[in-house]
DNA sequence: GAAAAAAGTTGAACTCATTCATTTTTGTAG
DNA sequence: CTACAAAAATGAATGAGTTCAACTTTTTTC
């Protein structure tokens, strides 16, 4: 037989993630046990710790499918950007900002971005900033667009303004984490508003 | 006798902060546990939890006194600013990094930091928050600063690019103390380069 | 197909933050 | 000075993540 030992350890690891997205999601991560999760995924507890190597690591395992299809809908703006600086520059941000709450609580960014500060060392916080890193290439990538069409000044250095802009975004998005009272379209407000400025500045003179 | 209670209390509560502080930067936040502060400040485990809520409490008490101090050196640069939007903005970020690393180690600071996002609906949480909301302020009051002084576009809205300053120094430190192997001069040299073109948007004519 | 090896599973034991009922210390009243 | 009340200290007990030595299951070997 080819691979029964596999095919049940693929099913195994299946099983547990998903009973992690469910469970995370309907209680929070932090009144899930590990034990909840053996019980759900109808393995033990020394298994779940022979898949994943923390409980934080299930949690990144989580973050990462979210942050996979949040990278994949940026792909779609950059390639075809809205006319005009500040508005192709919120259509990014917007993207993510929308996606976020899809499959994750509030609670469960908290703790995935506590844990990738803190574990950063760790595989799963390399992980998690890696993802992250990607997220700032690809606010890059949209200024060099924007640049190439001629809508940005020539002088501007994308890469800097792009990492800049995207520090930005994600630190007012774990503001709107951290406050569990924060609606989605107060942070596309702020953000729109902070956007505003630095779009007129790097604007080239035909766009202003 | 006037207070011998209250003698007594500070006394400990001093004790126990200078355990923390000590222990901590020797050994790490994490591999201290509450027994050995409660060791070292000659009290039982149940009284320092009678002192502080959480062992998060005693770290966030640590990293305030620091950041105290950082803010104090802060004023001094907003007062006078030396000549130049990127020297004067360089001036005031770098005081903070220079000051960081005082008294308290990467580790330090990342569970701070972690600590301030996973529990932002706590005291601790919130305090930690407010200190950096404290910083932010400073930065929009050096941008003022400078705009009255001439330096600054009077188009400029303080207030929102003191935020994105701000959201984009603390990003670059997050990132600072996530690698242990980062050094701070390669962080003021990340920085430097990320204001220059910032510093350019929104000097006013006369000092381009 | 049986025996040995390899891979994987298991749950009891361990660590450490946190709690709480009990004991000790300090302050007050008679 | 003694008795009572209030405040604080104490450390054993609790709970959750994590580890690990013993046990099962699958694969390989002859």
């Amino acid at each position: 037989m080819a691979g029964l030992r596999a095919k049940q350890k693929a099913d195994r690891e299946k099983r547990i993630l998903k009973a992690a997205v469910t469970k995370f999601r309907a209680q929070g991560y932090h009144s899930v046990r590990i034990e909840d999760l053996a019980e759900a995924a109808e393995v033990s507890v020394g298994t779940v710790y022979n898949y994943y190597r923390t409980k934080g690591d299930i949690l990144i395992a989580t973050v990462a499918m979210e942050v996979e299809e949040v990278l994949a809908s940026g792909t779609r703006i950059v390639e075809a950007p809205p006319p005009g600086v500040h508005a192709a520059l919120c259509a990014l941000i917007f993207s993510y900002y929308d996606h976020s709450l899809e499959y994750l609580s509030k609670e469960m960014w908290r703790s995935a971005m506590a844990l990738s500060i803190e574990a950063s060392q760790t595989p799963n916080g390399r992980h998690y900033t890696e993802l992250d890193q990607w997220l700032a290439i690809q606010v890059t990538d949209l200024i060099s667009a924007l640049q190439e069409r001629g809508d940005v000044r020539a002088d501007v250095d994308p890469a800097a303004l792009g990492r800049v802009i995207f520090n930005n975004l994600n630190q007012m998005f774990i503001e709107f984490v951290k406050d569990d009272d924060a609606t989605l379209s107060d942070l596309r407000d702020t953000v729109s508003k902070q956007m505003r400025p630095i779009s007129n500045l790097i604007a080239s003179e035909a766009e202003r």
